[in-house]
DNA sequence: AAACCGGGGCA
DNA sequence: TGCCCAGGTTT
């Protein structure tokens, strides 16, 4: 008999949790929670599933899921999305932030006309060659628009395994190539099983092992979570994060040019540009990298002597 | 690898 | 106020 730990020892269990056992328990339990969401309801469309995941981009459920059911009575495939005025598309877009994305997803739309008929590929390489499309919504593509192995590793499963299988109370900052390898050993080979593991592993982390105030009591791997056995300790990379300002910065004088040409019909005179920003050079910046991304487009009256204040600014057609 | 890109809700 | 959110693209 070794003698037993001293009491200040790390109770924490020695090894990584058995993979199988976890993904079990977390699939039974994803069976039993999972949130009724319309992206994923039996009539859904792989394109449908696309738009979802590209909103979801840095934007809540509870803030995409209005925006989605709308856009998709719209919209309901590509070639309708591609066919549509590229004004339209950033008014529907609406606040849910980061308008790049829909010019984006409606570059996709037209790529996935031209390209492939009008229909989303099931191949991830051609998935990740779309506008827009980076590995995460690859992945997420394959494997709940066409239940198809993917390696699914977004902040939820991030987190999920930070704390189950490493002991951590969060992932690092940025994405690691071992942490890559990691998610992808707990991915089953089956194609099935697979998708449902993407899916209940990121539902845990939604719904029960999130950030700040993690349901542990609630959780249905507690038994063999590494982090909870440690006490819960803390970040580790908590001196590595920094946080993004907010007010005064471009992306806040972007949000207010976007929003004033969302709402306006006609041309926007440049004065009433000029008035929604006190700092008028950066103003004039944001509005310069507004047009150069094809956001918003800038009207020069004709004239060889062209009078300033006659510059109007409009969404693109 | 780091910077940039919105917006809102909640502790 | 700080932090978080189904990331992608560019440099």
């Amino acid at each position: 008999m070794p003698a037993p730990p001293s009491a200040d020892a790390v109770p924490a269990p020695p090894v990584a949790p058995d993979p199988a056992g976890v993904r079990a328990a977390v699939v039974a339990w994803f069976d039993q929670h999972a949130r009724d969401l319309p992206w994923r309801a039996p009539d859904r469309t792989p394109w449908g599933v696309l738009v979802s995941e590209v909103m979801l981009q840095q934007t809540p459920v509870v803030r995409v899921e209005p925006a989605w059911r709308a856009w998709q009575q719209r919209w309901p495939t590509a070639a309708d999305l591609a066919a549509a005025p590229t004004g339209d598309v950033l008014r529907a877009w609406d606040r849910l932030g980061y308008p790049r994305r829909a010019l984006r997803l409606q570059e996709c739309a037209r790529t996935v006309v031209e390209r492939h008929g009008g229909e989303l590929p099931d191949d991830e390489a051609a998935l990740l060659a779309l506008p827009g499309v980076g590995p995460y919504t690859a992945a997420a593509v394959r494997a709940f628009a066409f239940g198809r192995r993917s390696v699914v590793l977004d902040t939820n499963v991030r987190r999920v395994l930070a704390r189950v299988a490493a002991g951590e109370a969060l992932p690092a900052p940025a994405q690691t190539a071992a942490e890559t390898r990691l998610a992808s050993s707990w991915v089953p080979d089956d194609d099935a099983a697979a998708a449902r593991w993407s899916a209940a592993s990121m539902e845990l982390g939604a719904l029960v092992c999130t950030a700040r105030a993690p349901r542990c009591e609630a959780c249905p791997v507690a038994h063999a979570c590494r982090w909870l056995a440690a006490g819960r300790p803390a970040d580790v990379h908590a001196h590595r994060r920094r946080t993004q300002a907010w007010a005064g910065t471009d992306r806040q004088a972007r949000g207010r040019v976007m929003a004033l040409l969302r709402e306006s019909l006609g041309p926007v005179p440049q004065d009433a540009v000029g008035a929604l920003w006190p700092d008028a050079a950066q103003l004039a910046r944001c509005v310069d990298a507004l047009v150069a991304d094809g956001l918003v487009v800038r009207r020069v009256p004709a004239g060889d002597d062209p009078d300033p204040s006659a510059v109007t600014y409009h969404l693109p057609h």
